[in-house]
RNA sequence: GUGGGUGUAGUUCAACGGCAGAGCACCGGAUUGUGGUUCCGGGCGUUGUGGGUUCAAAUCCCAUCACCCACCCCA
């Protein structure tokens, strides 16, 4: 073999394809119940877009994103995640003068380069729902709704809603000091990783896996304490909302979301079972992040999902999703002219929409009626010299073994299949 | 970027210093134009690649590449 797939991409193959058909459908389907409409933007973007969205000192720009300049020396980035430039476009497109409020979806292959792992790539494929120009806390619950009870639909029972505040840009510039006040003592028994976000990012301190740096954990300050009234109350109003629609979360201050643009609400939705990429949903309240890639203050909302994830829950679950169509038909030719002379009649019922399948390298009766059989298909139409000459076929019924025979017309084909 | 594991037929795996094999899948056949069960036949594969040790390497050693898993981070 000459040629390998880019590391940590995969290919789609044809068996699979029907499950990813489903699951977009599926996820079209459920996105539009709820008034989102789709929109598509380009897989790649200057990459300052995502530097200034989603932080300088994030993973996503400091490691993870693919650069490349073209011809005439502009830097450009293959999209690390979907909502800043879902966010360019609504303010490039004015979206906002069409409407107080704009319900978007989108669908699509991301891209960071990380070491792959299970459930991780180079290139994976999101789904993903912005809200856009309300603060009203009902559409925070209602975006983690459609994640939520689309997860359901598919059969995914054993989810975890977790949720949390990270407040608004001041009061969580305040729980970042109180928090580096509450560590700075314990500095020394850091763990390496831990000393450096000390001082860049505080609130990581929470999500560390390492044992000693758990301990410190539990006796570190909430930023449930240090929000400010309206954040206290905007997120107990999300609980309530979530409530109401029966939607069982709980509140895990440690979901802190990587990128810089979160204000208020932070949610995941996780399926354990994944390995160490338990993620199925991450999302949260980005109230900041129109005005500043230069649009104006509006507030928005929105979630991704990876797909990848998703179809590994679901194989874990065993959940039957979608698999190759069986042919309508399998046709069947014996015979030194009937190869030519039937082909008029093969096209005419594929153009009527029947899933025909054929197979000329087959010689024998024997041989096409054995592939015929493992096709799957309900019937077999059977056309040898004799039936050539009375312009009829043989139409069998591959379950029952029955065989009946009929003109060789499509039309009357189609009719006689419905009923035997 | 760091650590661990694995590379043998299309696939799942065996052979663990002495001729590279099996199941599944695939193809063909079992007398004239009717499938599923059964039976028979069909595989010379640079053992990921390149070096080294040895009379002899899939097997031991080194390097390299790829994949997998984990850390980090996230979907």
């Amino acid at each position: 073999m000459k040629y390998n797939i880019p590391r940590g991409t995969f290919d789609i193959l044809p068996k699979d394809s029907y499950k990813w058909q489903f699951l977009q459908d599926s996820f079209r389907k459920m996105a539009t119940c709820f008034g989102y409409e789709e929109m598509t933007t380009p897989v790649f973007e200057v990459a300052e877009l995502f530097e200034r969205s989603s932080g300088e000192s994030s993973d996503v720009v400091q490691k993870e994103m693919y650069r490349f300049q073209d011809k005439k020396g502009r830097k450009f980035a293959l999209r690390p995640e979907g909502t800043a430039p879902v966010v360019r476009s609504y303010i490039e497109n004015h979206l906002d003068k069409l409407s107080s409020r704009t319900k978007l979806f989108y669908l699509g292959p991301m891209f960071r380069y990380d070491r792959p792992q299970a459930g991780r790539y180079r290139q994976f494929y999101q789904y993903g729902i912005e809200f856009i120009g309300s603060n009203n806390p009902y559409y925070d619950a209602e975006v983690i709704a459609i994640a939520f009870l689309w997860l359901n639909k598919l059969g995914l029972n054993n989810l975890r809603l977790e949720i949390n505040s990270v407040g608004c840009p001041a009061c969580s510039a305040v729980y970042d000091n109180v928090l580096q006040e509450y560590y700075r003592p314990f500095l020394p028994k850091l763990c390496p990783d831990c000393m450096k976000r000390l001082e860049t990012n505080p609130r990581r301190l929470l999500d560390c896996k390492v044992p000693s740096c758990i301990e410190f954990r539990k006796n570190a300050p909430s930023q449930m304490d240090y929000l400010d009234e309206l954040c206290k109350k905007h997120f107990s109003a999300v609980c309530n909302y979530l409530q109401a629609m029966n939607i069982t979360y709980t509140v895990n201050p440690g979901i802190v979301r990587g990128l810089d643009y979160y204000t208020n609400t932070a949610f995941e939705i996780i399926y354990e079972g994944l390995g160490a990429q338990n993620s199925l949903v991450g999302g949260g309240r980005y109230n900041g992040l129109i005005e500043q890639i230069g649009g104006k203050s509006i507030p928005a909302i929105g979630f991704a999902g990876g797909f990848e994830r998703l179809l590994w829950a679901l194989e874990e679950e065993n959940i039957d999703l979608a698999s190759a169509p069986k042919p309508d038909a399998y046709f069947v030719c014996v015979g030194e002219n009937t190869r030519m002379q039937i082909l008029p009649y093969l096209n005419a019922l594929r153009i009527k929409g029947l899933f025909i399948d054929y197979d000329p390298d087959k010689n024998s009766l024997k041989a096409q009626l054995k592939a015929a059989d493992a096709s799957g298909a309900k019937y077999a139409i059977i056309i040898g010299e004799n039936e050539l000459a009375a312009k009829t076929v043989n139409l069998k019924n591959m379950q029952t073994g029955e065989q009946i025979t009929i003109p060789m017309d499509a039309e009357q084909t189609i009719k006689r299949m419905r009923c035997f």
